[in-house]
Parts: structure tokens; C-alpha cells; sequence
DNA sequence: CGCGGAGTTGAACGCATTCAAGTCTTGTGG
DNA sequence: CCACAAGACTTGAATGCGTTCAACTCCGCG
């Protein structure tokens, strides 16, 4: 069974807006094709670099076309927590329509291209596509019920299993939107990155990432997460998708995973890294 | 300076869905009587009673009235994490209106009165209001903004400091809305409970609480937050009021509090209470 | 060649959990 | 009216997960 969206399916992102490719069950062809239609200039961004500034008005929302973000407040000593992690096909800052600014910061993580939606065009589609008004409401609901579950996430699971949660998550949302398989996904971020997202510290998140490599789960290197056992990352994470309001073939297709059934093989390149990894430790 | 809302500003709860008290910088009085006139009967709920069940479909939203209720998701060993705290005036699963069903539970946690506001009416709005309807998506992110300072609060701040925030949320929220003054505010909920929206052990929660007590800071008794001190209690827990787009006079209320000008006194209430609280121990 | 950032590992410390035993309050039934 | 059970709160002591501090390697880059 491949995975769902076009056919390359494994390109690093996506070459405009495209909402039907980010959102399949949500948005039509047609409805994509007009939000396209009204996109801004593309921008690279360098990493480390603010997409966004807390407080600051704008008059354009971002979307995210390749490469990897986060959202992040910091405490009065400058530690930072990342809020959420934003992937190719996501929208940075939907909430600024209405909103005006944000209340948070959102960093480049890797390399990033990004397209500008200016505000007045969002205003326009109220009358002219009013359903299609409604489902960008609906994609600021999807983006808070993620940042919901990083609630979860930090407050109830271990550390080695808020990593593997992460994980799951990172996979499976790339994974819906053709960006990846299921044997592992890219996440261009450090393990600094890593355990600002999971509320620890780097040191920790390195042991924690170490055991999860010795217990053969998965690997996190060179950017990619393999995962040599997906059934065991999501039992290791307690991983529930639910939250994800995925389309029905996407989440009966991690169910059967789940259960055991149909567990995809590990490829040559996670074997290939993990032995080289075994040889230099 | 007395506390926004109506003069009598210490009741329970609201009489009806009021949107224009619940968010005065954003709906009109018209706005407010407008969707007032569509609310369904109003209905009373225990403690520890579900008022949303994940995964199952609703046709209508529910608006807490009156008491307080608490969003939560559990791990496989039923252990759960509280993921946002919902005071009289908000709406418990406005969400639904476009998801359909909620990914969480949502549980009273103190007896509370509930109202509903059917789908179907929400959905006449989009016509006959739009700019109302507009403001129910902002409603929504506003929501959003509040349960992502959740994942800073318990990745970040030590668990003395999570208490005090929560507290400072739980008061400022209140006092938006007219609902107390500065002197606390109501919060009848179980240590437990606090200890979970914490992300921590009861018996944590618990010692915490007595070091904010013994510091002179303030107190958890009775259902009640008695803060003895609110400029401490905001620099205890690094607190910062952006995320809730305050109405700019409330803003600046606050500011000044945490400046340590004009610091409200302590009332006699709190200062009985503390006195037979020491008594006891 | 030297520098800096990212990753790795060891050891000591400490915040928070866990387990346990209490108190106090509330509600229920004899 | 009292006995009793159940739940919320409190406190102590032992344990352990994660932090902190520190040293070191590896690698890309000027």
C-alpha cells in the first residue's frame, strides 16, 4: 500500500500552497487550487532565523512549503519550550487573520521556504468560497488539537517516551501528506531542539534517544528518524492518532501497525546507519 | 478601580450565555443578545460527571454558565493530564461545531450549569451574522492561545511555579470577566486535580502549596485562591498575561500590579483564613 | 590549524515520585 | 446519636528520574 498524495510522494516539500495535498480530507482539488491562487512571493529562510514575532501586527499569514518550524515561549532565563512543531504544508500563523499578531515566536528549524497568504485575501474568501472560509477555521482547530496533545505529551509520559511520541507524531503527520513512508521521516532539528520540544534537557534527550537505539526502535541521525519498529515506537510512546483527525484509511492503516499485523521491513538505509552507528560507539 | 463586568461582579456564574461579558473587548451588546436568543435549556451537572466524550459525535456546542470543568486526556494507565481549565462564560466544545467531535474528554469539575447552542444555529449565523461568526472562530483561537501557554507552563517552570501560574490564569481569567477582584478568586477544584493540569503527584501539589502558604504568598482553601500578595505571585510563576488578549485597561492593571504599584491589600476573608489555617498546623 | 557547534559520556546532586501512615471532614446507615 | 466508610488533605522517609556540571570527541568551516 503507498503512501497517499502524488506519486513521487518523497520530495522535501511542497512547490506552492497546496491545500489538498496538506489536508486531502478536507480540501478539494479545486478549492486548493483557488487558495494557490492567491499565495504571495516564496522566501527562504536560513535556520534559527523568526518567522514570526511575538506581539508584533501583521497583515499576511505564512505557510510552510519545505523544510521544518517551531513555535516556542521562553522563560525569564531565556529556556526556551517549543510549543509546536510545524512541517511542510502547515500554516505558520492561520490565527493572525483574526488575531492580528501572535503570542509566541516561531523559528525556522531547518532550511525553510515559505509563501506569504495576505490577510485581505483571506477577507475576500468569506464571500466568494464561504465553505472554504469555514475549513480554514477548521485548520486552526487541527493545529490547536495538536498543540493540545503536547500537553498530554509533557505532563504524563516518561522521557523516553514524550522522544517517541514526538516521533510518532512527526512521522505520521509527514506521513499523511505523502511527504514520507512509514520506515522514517525527515526532522532536520537538533537534539537541542528535541528536548526544548519535549521539556528537557539535551543531555537527557541524548540518553534517552541512545536507549531507544539500543532497544532498536528507532533512530534519530543525520536529520531522519528511522524507525526499525514502528509498533514498538507507538507502544513505547503510548501513541494515540486520534487527535490527529486523520482520513479513515490513514488511521486503519496505523491501527493494523499497531496491532502487529503488517509491520513494514526496515530498509537498507536504517540498517546501513545503525551499523555504521554500532561501529563507531 | 473596580473590577470590569457588572456591579455586582461576585456572583457564581453568569444568568445566560453572555458573550458580551465573557469577551467584552469582542462581541457588541447586540452581538451577545443575538446569540443569547438562540440558546437551547440549561442543565446542571455533579462533579467528576462527563460533559464531552471524546470521539462521539454532537450536533450541539455547550457554554459553561456557571462551576468549572476541565479538559483532559489519560495515558494506558488511566493517569490523566488536565489540559485546560474552563471558567464561567467559556464554551466547552465550540470546536465541534467544525470537527464534529471532540479528541478529549471534558469533565465538571466542580457542579456547574451548562446551556447548549445547537449546530444548526451556528450554522444561520454564518449568513446572518458573518462578523459575529467570524468572531466565534476567534473565540476559538483564543482558546487555542490559553492551552499552548499550558505546554510552556509545565514544560518550563518548576512545579512551585506551575501552581502559581495556574492560580495567576485562573484569577486574571475571572477578573477579565468581572467575575472576582484582585484578592483571589474561586477555584473549586481537588488538589488532585490541581496536580494533574499541573502535570505533577498530589503529594507534590500538596507541599507546594504549602510553601506558597508559607511564603505569604497565597492560599488554597476551600475552593478558593486567597492571594496574600499578586505581585509575587506573578513573578513566583514568571507570569505573563499576552496570551490571553486581555482588554488594554485590564492589561494595564495588571502591569501595574506586577510593578508593585497600587498593590491590592488583602481582605479580612483571607486574613481569618490564614489565621486559622496557621492555627491548625 | 584553530575555532565553535553538536553530540556523547560520566558522576554528583536534587527535585519530584512513591509508598506509607496518619488526620480531618463528610455522608451514610444502624 | 454514634459507628463506620470514603475521600480529601497532610506529613515523613526512601527511592529514582532527570538535571547539572564537566570533560571530551567529532566534524565542518574559516
Amino acid at each position: 500500500m503507498p503512501p497517499p498524495g502524488n506519486a513521487a510522494g518523497q520530495e522535501r516539500g511542497l512547490q506552492g500552497l497546496d491545500l489538498h495535498r496538506a489536508y486531502p480530507q478536507l480540501f478539494t482539488r479545486s478549492e486548493a487550487d483557488l487558495v494557490t491562487s492567491l499565495q504571495g512571493a516564496a522566501a527562504t529562510v536560513r535556520p534559527r532565523h523568526k518567522l514570526v514575532q511575538a506581539g508584533v501586527p501583521v497583515t499576511a499569514c505564512s505557510y510552510l512549503l519545505e523544510g521544518f518550524a517551531g513555535r516556542y515561549r521562553a522563560d525569564h532565563q531565556g529556556r526556551r519550550q517549543l510549543l509546536g512543531l510545524l512541517i511542510p504544508g502547515d500554516f505558520i500563523d492561520l490565527p493572525t487573520w483574526r488575531l492580528g499578531h501572535s503570542d509566541h515566536e516561531i523559528v525556522a528549524l531547518a532550511p525553510a521556504r515559505v509563501c506569504a497568504l495576505p490577510h485581505a485575501a483571506i477577507s475576500d474568501l468569506r464571500q466568494d468560497a464561504p465553505d472554504l472560509y469555514d475549513k480554514l477555521w477548521q485548520v486552526t482547530l487541527l493545529d490547536a488539537a495538536i498543540e493540545r496533545y503536547w500537553t498530554f505529551r509533557n505532563g504524563r509520559l516518561t522521557g523516553r517516551a514524550r522522544i517517541a511520541s514526538l516521533f510518532a507524531e512527526a512521522l505520521v503527520r509527514q506521513y499523511a501528506r505523502g511527504l514520507c513512508g512509514l520506515n522514517g521521516c525527515p526532522l532536520p532539528i537538533s537534539q537541542t531542539d528535541l528536548a526544548e520540544a519535549c521539556g528537557m534537557t539535551p543531555v537527557h534527550a541524548n540518553r534517552m534517544l541512545g536507549e531507544l537505539r539500543q532497544e532498536q526502535v528507532c533512530l534519530f541521525l543525520d536529520g531522519r528518524v528511522e524507525v526499525m519498529d514502528l509498533a514498538g515506537l507507538f507502544r513505547q510512546a503510548q501513541f494515540d492518532w486520534d487527535y490527529l483527525y486523520l482520513p479513515p484509511e490513514i488511521s486503519e492503516r496505523l491501527a493494523e501497525i499497531a496491532r502487529g499485523e503488517a509491520a513494514p521491513v526496515p530498509q537498507g538505509w536504517a540498517r546501513q546507519a545503525a551499523a555504521r552507528r554500532v561501529r563507531r560507539l
